[in-house]
DNA sequence: CGCTGGCCAGTAATGACATCA
DNA sequence: ATGATGTCATTACTGGCCAGC
Protein backbone atom coordinates (compact mmCIF):
# COMPACT_ATOMS: atom_id res chain seq x y z
CA UNK A 1 0.00 0.00 0.00
CA UNK A 2 2.44 2.66 1.18
CA UNK A 3 5.14 1.80 -0.57
CA UNK A 4 3.89 -0.27 -3.11
CA UNK A 5 3.13 2.58 -5.56
CA UNK A 6 4.13 -0.40 -8.12
CA UNK A 7 0.90 -2.70 -9.04
CA UNK A 8 2.96 -5.39 -8.93
CA UNK A 9 0.84 -8.16 -11.66
CA UNK A 10 0.78 -5.71 -14.38
CA UNK A 11 4.10 -3.67 -13.20
CA UNK A 12 6.17 -3.86 -15.96
CA UNK A 13 10.68 -3.55 -15.09
CA UNK A 14 12.12 -0.93 -16.59
CA UNK A 15 15.49 -2.72 -15.97
CA UNK A 16 16.40 -3.93 -19.55
CA UNK A 17 17.19 -0.96 -21.09
CA UNK A 18 19.94 -2.73 -22.76
CA UNK A 19 18.16 -5.77 -24.38
CA UNK A 20 21.68 -7.43 -25.65
CA UNK A 21 21.30 -5.79 -28.86
CA UNK A 22 24.86 -5.93 -29.29
CA UNK A 23 24.64 -9.61 -30.07
CA UNK A 24 25.30 -11.88 -32.97
CA UNK A 25 23.73 -11.20 -36.37
CA UNK A 26 24.83 -14.45 -37.48
CA UNK A 27 22.55 -17.11 -37.04
CA UNK A 28 23.88 -20.09 -38.43
CA UNK A 29 22.63 -23.06 -36.37
CA UNK A 30 25.01 -26.15 -36.02
CA UNK A 31 23.78 -29.25 -36.43
CA UNK A 32 26.92 -31.12 -35.05
CA UNK A 33 25.51 -33.35 -32.36
CA UNK A 34 27.18 -31.06 -29.60
CA UNK A 35 26.72 -33.51 -26.47
CA UNK A 36 26.05 -30.23 -24.77
CA UNK A 37 25.26 -26.57 -24.46
CA UNK A 38 26.40 -24.17 -27.43
CA UNK A 39 24.85 -22.94 -30.49
CA UNK A 40 23.00 -20.41 -29.94
CA UNK A 41 23.89 -17.27 -32.02
CA UNK A 42 21.01 -15.59 -33.14
CA UNK A 43 19.17 -13.03 -30.80
CA UNK A 44 17.09 -11.04 -32.74
CA UNK A 45 13.86 -12.48 -33.81
CA UNK A 46 11.95 -12.10 -30.45
CA UNK A 47 10.89 -8.93 -30.54
CA UNK A 48 7.59 -10.21 -31.00
CA UNK A 49 7.94 -11.11 -27.48
CA UNK A 50 6.48 -8.26 -25.14
CA UNK A 51 9.46 -6.04 -25.18
CA UNK A 52 11.71 -7.50 -23.09
CA UNK A 53 11.84 -4.51 -20.20
CA UNK A 54 8.34 -4.99 -19.70
CA UNK A 55 8.07 -8.12 -17.75
CA UNK A 56 5.72 -9.33 -14.90
CA UNK A 57 7.24 -10.36 -11.67
CA UNK A 58 6.08 -13.89 -10.94
CA UNK A 59 4.61 -16.46 -13.51
CA UNK A 60 1.41 -17.02 -14.14
CA UNK A 61 0.57 -20.67 -12.44
CA UNK A 62 0.28 -22.37 -15.72
CA UNK A 63 3.49 -20.53 -17.30
CA UNK A 64 5.01 -22.32 -14.00
CA UNK A 65 3.31 -25.60 -14.44
CA UNK A 66 4.30 -26.31 -17.84
CA UNK A 67 8.07 -25.11 -16.73
CA UNK A 68 7.98 -27.62 -14.15
CA UNK A 69 6.87 -30.99 -16.07
CA UNK A 70 9.66 -29.68 -18.76
CA UNK A 71 12.08 -29.59 -15.74
CA UNK A 72 10.98 -32.87 -14.49
CA UNK A 73 11.93 -34.10 -17.67
CA UNK A 74 15.24 -32.77 -17.89
CA UNK A 75 17.14 -30.91 -15.21
CA UNK A 76 19.04 -29.03 -18.00
CA UNK A 77 17.68 -26.85 -20.86
CA UNK A 78 19.23 -26.94 -24.02
CA UNK A 79 18.87 -23.97 -26.04
CA UNK A 80 16.23 -25.65 -28.49
CA UNK A 81 13.85 -25.99 -25.67
CA UNK A 82 14.74 -23.24 -23.77
CA UNK A 83 13.68 -21.06 -27.10
CA UNK A 84 10.85 -23.60 -27.85
CA UNK A 85 9.57 -23.27 -24.15
CA UNK A 86 9.72 -19.85 -24.44
CA UNK A 87 7.69 -19.19 -27.61
CA UNK A 88 5.35 -21.49 -26.25
CA UNK A 89 4.53 -19.67 -22.85
CA UNK A 90 4.88 -16.63 -24.14
CA UNK A 91 8.06 -15.82 -22.01
CA UNK A 92 11.70 -14.26 -22.40
CA UNK A 93 13.96 -16.91 -23.30
CA UNK A 94 16.06 -15.29 -20.93
CA UNK A 95 13.44 -15.74 -18.15
CA UNK A 96 13.28 -19.18 -19.14
CA UNK A 97 16.67 -19.99 -18.69
CA UNK A 98 16.51 -18.06 -15.23
CA UNK A 99 13.95 -19.74 -14.04
CA UNK A 100 15.77 -22.97 -14.75
CA UNK A 101 19.19 -22.00 -13.23
CA UNK A 102 16.72 -20.96 -9.88
CA UNK A 103 15.21 -24.00 -10.72
CA UNK A 104 17.93 -26.10 -10.20
CA UNK A 105 19.27 -24.00 -7.00
CA UNK A 106 16.33 -24.48 -5.28
CA UNK A 107 15.67 -28.32 -6.02
CA UNK A 108 19.32 -28.49 -4.61
CA UNK A 109 18.57 -27.07 -1.19
CA UNK A 110 15.48 -29.11 -1.08
CA UNK A 111 17.23 -32.12 -1.98
CA UNK A 112 19.62 -31.24 0.86
CA UNK A 113 17.04 -30.88 3.21
CA UNK A 114 15.19 -34.36 2.72
CA UNK A 115 18.60 -36.04 2.67
CA UNK A 116 19.31 -34.56 5.75
CA UNK A 117 16.10 -35.99 7.23
CA UNK A 118 16.95 -38.61 5.79
CA UNK A 119 20.02 -39.26 7.62
CA UNK A 120 18.68 -37.89 10.55
CA UNK A 121 16.06 -40.85 10.73
CA UNK A 122 18.42 -43.60 10.01
CA UNK A 123 21.30 -42.07 12.08
CA UNK A 124 18.33 -42.53 15.18
CA UNK A 125 17.81 -46.21 14.25
CA UNK A 126 21.61 -46.47 14.30
CA UNK A 127 21.91 -44.89 17.87
CA UNK A 128 19.34 -47.39 19.35
CA UNK A 129 20.86 -50.44 17.60
CA UNK A 130 24.12 -49.06 18.60
CA UNK A 131 22.94 -49.06 22.06
CA UNK A 132 21.93 -51.86 22.09
CA UNK A 133 24.71 -53.89 20.90
CA UNK A 134 26.74 -51.95 23.51
CA UNK A 135 24.62 -53.70 26.40
CA UNK A 136 24.41 -57.14 24.65
CA UNK A 137 28.27 -56.84 24.40
CA UNK A 138 28.38 -55.83 27.66
CA UNK A 139 26.07 -59.25 29.04
CA UNK A 140 28.25 -61.09 26.73
CA UNK A 141 30.93 -60.24 28.40
CA UNK A 142 30.07 -61.03 31.80
CA UNK A 143 28.21 -64.45 30.98
CA UNK A 144 31.69 -65.48 29.66
CA UNK A 145 33.08 -64.15 32.68
CA UNK A 146 31.06 -66.23 34.52
CA UNK A 147 31.70 -69.34 32.26
CA UNK A 148 34.79 -69.12 32.27
CA UNK A 149 34.78 -68.38 35.92
CA UNK A 150 33.26 -71.72 35.95
CA UNK A 151 35.38 -73.57 34.09
CA UNK A 152 38.62 -72.71 36.36
CA UNK A 153 36.80 -73.98 39.27
CA UNK A 154 36.24 -77.13 37.52
CA UNK A 155 39.65 -77.42 36.58
CA UNK A 156 40.63 -76.78 39.90
CA UNK A 157 38.22 -78.84 41.52
CA UNK A 158 39.37 -81.58 38.80
CA UNK A 159 43.70 -81.19 39.86
CA UNK A 160 42.69 -80.70 43.57
CA UNK A 161 40.77 -83.73 44.10
CA UNK A 162 37.48 -82.92 45.43
CA UNK A 163 36.71 -79.26 46.13
CA UNK A 164 38.28 -79.11 49.35
CA UNK A 165 39.51 -75.74 49.71
CA UNK A 166 36.98 -73.99 47.27
CA UNK A 167 37.41 -70.49 48.06
CA UNK A 168 34.88 -68.37 46.12
CA UNK A 169 35.34 -66.19 43.74
CA UNK A 170 32.67 -64.00 45.21
CA UNK A 171 35.20 -62.19 46.74
CA UNK A 172 37.03 -60.97 43.85
CA UNK A 173 34.21 -60.89 41.07
CA UNK A 174 35.81 -57.26 39.53
CA UNK A 175 39.38 -58.88 40.07
CA UNK A 176 38.39 -61.66 37.13
CA UNK A 177 40.43 -60.87 34.57
CA UNK A 178 43.36 -60.76 36.48
CA UNK A 179 42.60 -64.82 37.58
CA UNK A 180 41.88 -64.94 34.23
CA UNK A 181 45.32 -63.28 33.07
CA UNK A 182 47.16 -65.98 35.47
CA UNK A 183 45.38 -68.77 34.00
CA UNK A 184 45.03 -67.95 30.55
CA UNK A 185 47.50 -65.30 29.53
CA UNK A 186 46.68 -62.45 27.86
CA UNK A 187 45.73 -63.20 24.41
CA UNK A 188 42.27 -64.54 26.13
CA UNK A 189 41.37 -61.07 26.91
CA UNK A 190 42.17 -60.13 24.04
CA UNK A 191 39.95 -62.09 22.21
CA UNK A 192 36.85 -60.65 24.73
CA UNK A 193 37.41 -57.50 24.08
CA UNK A 194 38.91 -56.93 21.01
CA UNK A 195 37.48 -59.09 18.94
CA UNK A 196 36.97 -57.45 15.92
CA UNK A 197 40.51 -57.89 14.87
CA UNK A 198 39.80 -61.44 13.32
CA UNK A 199 36.25 -62.10 13.43
CA UNK A 200 35.49 -65.55 12.98
CA UNK A 201 37.96 -67.02 14.88
CA UNK A 202 36.33 -70.64 14.42
CA UNK A 203 37.65 -71.06 18.03
CA UNK A 204 38.20 -74.73 18.00
CA UNK A 205 42.04 -74.38 18.34
CA UNK A 206 41.51 -72.05 21.22
CA UNK A 207 39.27 -74.62 23.52
CA UNK A 208 42.19 -77.00 23.11
CA UNK A 209 44.71 -74.46 24.23
CA UNK A 210 43.39 -74.78 27.99
CA UNK A 211 42.71 -78.18 28.26
CA UNK B 1 39.85 -8.73 -17.59
CA UNK B 2 37.40 -9.81 -20.54
CA UNK B 3 34.10 -9.73 -19.34
CA UNK B 4 34.08 -6.84 -17.72
CA UNK B 5 32.53 -4.32 -19.36
CA UNK B 6 30.26 -3.58 -16.89
CA UNK B 7 31.40 -0.53 -14.64
CA UNK B 8 29.19 -1.55 -11.72
CA UNK B 9 30.51 0.51 -9.25
CA UNK B 10 29.57 3.30 -10.47
CA UNK B 11 26.08 3.23 -10.88
CA UNK B 12 24.55 5.52 -9.34
CA UNK B 13 21.74 5.51 -6.52
CA UNK B 14 19.56 7.25 -6.78
CA UNK B 15 17.67 6.25 -3.45
CA UNK B 16 19.34 8.78 -1.33
CA UNK B 17 17.28 11.77 -1.55
CA UNK B 18 15.77 10.84 1.70
CA UNK B 19 18.40 10.59 4.23
CA UNK B 20 15.91 9.33 7.00
CA UNK B 21 15.93 12.57 8.99
CA UNK B 22 12.93 11.64 9.76
CA UNK B 23 14.04 9.28 12.20
CA UNK B 24 12.72 8.92 15.76
CA UNK B 25 13.06 11.46 18.20
CA UNK B 26 12.09 9.39 21.44
CA UNK B 27 14.54 6.96 21.12
CA UNK B 28 13.55 5.45 24.59
CA UNK B 29 14.77 2.33 24.82
CA UNK B 30 11.95 0.07 26.37
CA UNK B 31 12.85 -1.59 29.94
CA UNK B 32 9.47 -3.44 29.37
CA UNK B 33 11.27 -6.37 28.00
CA UNK B 34 9.27 -6.30 25.28
CA UNK B 35 9.65 -9.54 23.73
CA UNK B 36 9.66 -9.14 20.00
CA UNK B 37 9.19 -6.30 17.44
CA UNK B 38 9.36 -2.35 17.85
CA UNK B 39 6.88 0.25 17.22
CA UNK B 40 7.32 2.47 14.10
CA UNK B 41 4.81 5.04 12.93
CA UNK B 42 6.03 7.37 10.31
CA UNK B 43 6.22 6.20 7.16
CA UNK B 44 6.48 9.60 5.29
CA UNK B 45 9.99 10.09 3.40
CA UNK B 46 10.06 6.84 1.33
CA UNK B 47 7.19 7.78 -0.97
CA UNK B 48 9.98 8.45 -3.61
CA UNK B 49 10.30 4.45 -4.00
CA UNK B 50 9.30 3.88 -7.92
CA UNK B 51 12.87 4.14 -9.03
CA UNK B 52 13.77 1.43 -6.42
CA UNK B 53 14.53 -0.54 -9.34
CA UNK B 54 17.77 1.87 -10.83
CA UNK B 55 19.37 0.83 -7.47
CA UNK B 56 22.67 -0.43 -7.81
CA UNK B 57 23.23 -4.16 -7.49
CA UNK B 58 25.53 -5.06 -4.85
CA UNK B 59 26.59 -3.39 -2.23
CA UNK B 60 30.22 -2.24 -1.57
CA UNK B 61 32.92 -4.49 0.09
CA UNK B 62 33.02 -2.04 2.66
CA UNK B 63 29.38 -1.79 2.84
CA UNK B 64 28.96 -5.75 3.27
CA UNK B 65 31.93 -6.01 5.89
CA UNK B 66 29.94 -3.24 7.89
CA UNK B 67 26.91 -5.32 7.95
CA UNK B 68 28.42 -8.05 8.46
CA UNK B 69 29.76 -7.10 11.36
CA UNK B 70 26.59 -5.66 12.65
CA UNK B 71 25.25 -9.46 12.15
CA UNK B 72 27.63 -11.04 13.89
CA UNK B 73 26.57 -9.08 16.62
CA UNK B 74 22.97 -9.87 16.55
CA UNK B 75 20.67 -11.23 13.93
CA UNK B 76 17.92 -9.11 14.16
CA UNK B 77 17.89 -5.77 13.20
CA UNK B 78 15.59 -2.99 14.84
CA UNK B 79 14.37 -0.24 13.31
CA UNK B 80 16.66 1.63 15.25
CA UNK B 81 19.50 -0.23 14.12
CA UNK B 82 18.15 -0.43 10.43
CA UNK B 83 18.30 3.45 10.48
CA UNK B 84 21.42 3.70 11.99
CA UNK B 85 23.15 0.97 9.46
CA UNK B 86 21.37 2.73 6.70
CA UNK B 87 22.48 6.54 7.62
CA UNK B 88 26.21 5.31 8.20
CA UNK B 89 26.49 3.22 4.92
CA UNK B 90 24.65 6.11 2.77
CA UNK B 91 21.64 2.92 2.10
CA UNK B 92 18.29 3.03 1.84
CA UNK B 93 16.77 1.54 4.99
CA UNK B 94 14.88 -1.05 2.86
CA UNK B 95 17.78 -2.24 1.73
CA UNK B 96 19.17 -2.94 5.28
CA UNK B 97 16.37 -4.33 6.36
CA UNK B 98 16.45 -6.50 3.09
CA UNK B 99 20.49 -7.37 3.24
CA UNK B 100 19.36 -8.57 6.87
CA UNK B 101 16.75 -10.69 5.58
CA UNK B 102 18.68 -12.58 3.08
CA UNK B 103 21.73 -12.79 5.18
CA UNK B 104 19.18 -14.86 7.71
CA UNK B 105 18.00 -17.27 5.12
CA UNK B 106 21.75 -17.49 3.87
CA UNK B 107 22.71 -18.20 7.67
CA UNK B 108 20.38 -20.87 8.04
CA UNK B 109 20.94 -23.00 4.77
CA UNK B 110 24.43 -22.65 5.70
CA UNK B 111 23.72 -23.69 9.01
CA UNK B 112 21.89 -26.86 7.92
CA UNK B 113 24.57 -27.59 5.67
CA UNK B 114 26.84 -27.60 9.08
CA UNK B 115 24.41 -29.61 10.78
CA UNK B 116 24.27 -31.82 7.76
CA UNK B 117 28.11 -32.74 7.50
CA UNK B 118 28.02 -33.13 10.88
CA UNK B 119 25.39 -35.60 11.28
CA UNK B 120 27.02 -37.06 8.33
CA UNK B 121 30.81 -37.48 9.94
CA UNK B 122 28.79 -38.89 13.09
CA UNK B 123 26.39 -41.67 11.29
CA UNK B 124 29.63 -42.60 9.36
CA UNK B 125 31.11 -43.87 12.66
CA UNK B 126 28.61 -45.42 14.08
CA UNK B 127 28.10 -47.28 11.06
CA UNK B 128 31.27 -48.11 11.43
CA UNK B 129 31.02 -48.75 15.15
CA UNK B 130 28.01 -50.65 14.96
CA UNK B 131 29.87 -53.23 12.45
CA UNK B 132 32.38 -53.55 14.94
CA UNK B 133 29.98 -54.25 17.68
CA UNK B 134 28.45 -56.99 15.80
CA UNK B 135 31.39 -58.78 15.08
CA UNK B 136 32.59 -58.13 18.04
CA UNK B 137 28.53 -59.43 19.24
CA UNK B 138 29.23 -62.78 17.25
CA UNK B 139 32.66 -63.51 18.17
CA UNK B 140 31.49 -63.58 21.78
CA UNK B 141 28.72 -65.46 21.24
CA UNK B 142 31.15 -67.94 19.61
CA UNK B 143 33.72 -67.95 22.68
CA UNK B 144 31.12 -68.35 25.02
CA UNK B 145 29.81 -71.18 23.03
CA UNK B 146 33.02 -72.73 23.73
CA UNK B 147 33.05 -71.95 27.21
CA UNK B 148 30.05 -73.78 27.83
CA UNK B 149 30.85 -77.06 25.77
CA UNK B 150 34.08 -76.96 27.75
CA UNK B 151 31.77 -76.70 30.67
CA UNK B 152 29.47 -78.98 29.98
CA UNK B 153 32.40 -81.40 29.21
CA UNK B 154 34.51 -80.64 32.12
CA UNK B 155 31.30 -81.76 34.31
CA UNK B 156 30.44 -84.97 32.24
CA UNK B 157 33.87 -86.29 32.76
CA UNK B 158 33.49 -85.13 36.99
CA UNK B 159 30.35 -87.01 36.98
CA UNK B 160 31.37 -90.15 34.98
CA UNK B 161 34.86 -89.98 36.96
CA UNK B 162 34.82 -88.92 40.23
CA UNK B 163 31.73 -87.39 40.64
CA UNK B 164 31.61 -85.59 43.84
CA UNK B 165 28.08 -84.18 43.89
CA UNK B 166 29.09 -80.83 43.80
CA UNK B 167 26.00 -78.66 42.39
CA UNK B 168 25.12 -75.48 40.17
CA UNK B 169 28.54 -73.66 41.01
CA UNK B 170 26.76 -70.52 40.34
CA UNK B 171 24.82 -70.88 43.13
CA UNK B 172 28.04 -70.18 45.21
CA UNK B 173 28.53 -67.19 43.46
CA UNK B 174 28.97 -63.85 44.09
CA UNK B 175 27.36 -60.72 44.35
CA UNK B 176 27.69 -58.97 40.79
CA UNK B 177 27.31 -62.08 38.69
CA UNK B 178 24.47 -63.12 40.23
CA UNK B 179 22.33 -60.21 40.02
CA UNK B 180 23.75 -59.98 36.66
CA UNK B 181 22.20 -62.97 35.83
CA UNK B 182 18.70 -62.94 38.03
CA UNK B 183 18.09 -59.45 36.43
CA UNK B 184 18.45 -60.90 32.97
CA UNK B 185 16.82 -64.07 33.71
CA UNK B 186 16.54 -67.68 31.36
CA UNK B 187 16.57 -65.83 28.16
CA UNK B 188 20.11 -64.26 28.77
CA UNK B 189 21.24 -67.71 28.96
CA UNK B 190 18.95 -69.41 26.26
CA UNK B 191 20.57 -66.45 23.89
CA UNK B 192 24.06 -67.62 24.85
CA UNK B 193 23.02 -71.63 24.25
CA UNK B 194 21.12 -71.13 20.91
CA UNK B 195 23.32 -68.20 19.36
CA UNK B 196 24.10 -70.15 16.55
CA UNK B 197 20.33 -70.44 15.27
CA UNK B 198 20.05 -66.28 14.35
CA UNK B 199 23.75 -65.88 13.04
CA UNK B 200 26.33 -67.73 10.92
CA UNK B 201 25.45 -71.34 11.61
CA UNK B 202 28.80 -71.90 11.07
CA UNK B 203 30.26 -75.41 12.37
CA UNK B 204 27.45 -76.47 14.08
CA UNK B 205 28.61 -79.81 13.66
CA UNK B 206 31.58 -79.80 16.29
CA UNK B 207 29.22 -79.29 18.90
CA UNK B 208 28.90 -82.86 19.00
CA UNK B 209 32.41 -83.78 19.09
CA UNK B 210 32.50 -82.73 22.70
CA UNK B 211 29.30 -84.44 23.90
C1' DC C 1 -11.32 -3.74 15.27
C1' DG C 2 -7.89 -2.79 11.61
C1' DC C 3 -3.73 -1.18 10.36
C1' DT C 4 1.27 -1.42 10.50
C1' DG C 5 5.73 -3.32 10.33
C1' DG C 6 8.64 -7.21 11.01
C1' DC C 7 9.68 -12.08 9.99
C1' DC C 8 10.03 -15.83 6.74
C1' DA C 9 9.72 -18.66 2.59
C1' DG C 10 9.71 -18.41 -2.13
C1' DT C 11 11.08 -16.22 -6.54
C1' DA C 12 12.94 -13.39 -10.10
C1' DA C 13 16.86 -11.26 -11.64
C1' DT C 14 21.76 -9.82 -11.78
C1' DG C 15 26.83 -10.11 -11.38
C1' DA C 16 30.97 -12.74 -11.32
C1' DC C 17 33.34 -16.56 -12.61
C1' DA C 18 34.25 -21.20 -14.87
C1' DT C 19 33.81 -23.97 -19.09
C1' DC C 20 33.36 -25.63 -23.25
C1' DA C 21 32.90 -25.52 -28.11
C1' DA D 1 39.53 -15.81 -28.15
C1' DT D 2 34.78 -15.24 -28.11
C1' DG D 3 30.31 -16.31 -26.92
C1' DA D 4 26.58 -19.14 -24.90
C1' DT D 5 25.69 -21.38 -20.86
C1' DG D 6 26.21 -23.22 -16.19
C1' DT D 7 26.87 -22.38 -11.13
C1' DC D 8 27.18 -19.51 -6.99
C1' DA D 9 26.28 -15.82 -4.40
C1' DT D 10 23.54 -11.72 -3.99
C1' DT D 11 20.05 -8.29 -4.29
C1' DA D 12 15.34 -7.33 -4.45
C1' DC D 13 10.59 -8.11 -4.08
C1' DT D 14 5.99 -10.68 -3.02
C1' DG D 15 2.86 -12.67 -0.06
C1' DG D 16 1.43 -14.80 3.98
C1' DC D 17 1.48 -14.76 8.90
C1' DC D 18 1.66 -12.52 13.27
C1' DA D 19 2.31 -9.14 17.08
C1' DG D 20 1.47 -4.73 19.06
C1' DC D 21 -0.68 -0.52 19.08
Amino acid sequence: MNHQIIEDDNMVLISQYYPDIYTQLVPQQGESKPRRRRRKKNKLGEGSDQMMMMRKRKLSEEQVNFLEQSFEDEHKLESERKDKLAAELGLDPRQVAVWFQNRRARWKSKKLEEEYSKLKSEHDNNVVEKCRLETEVLKLKEQLNESEKEIKRLLLERCDGVSSNYTSPSASSFSMEAQFLGEFGMEALDNVFYAQENNYVQGLDWVNLYI
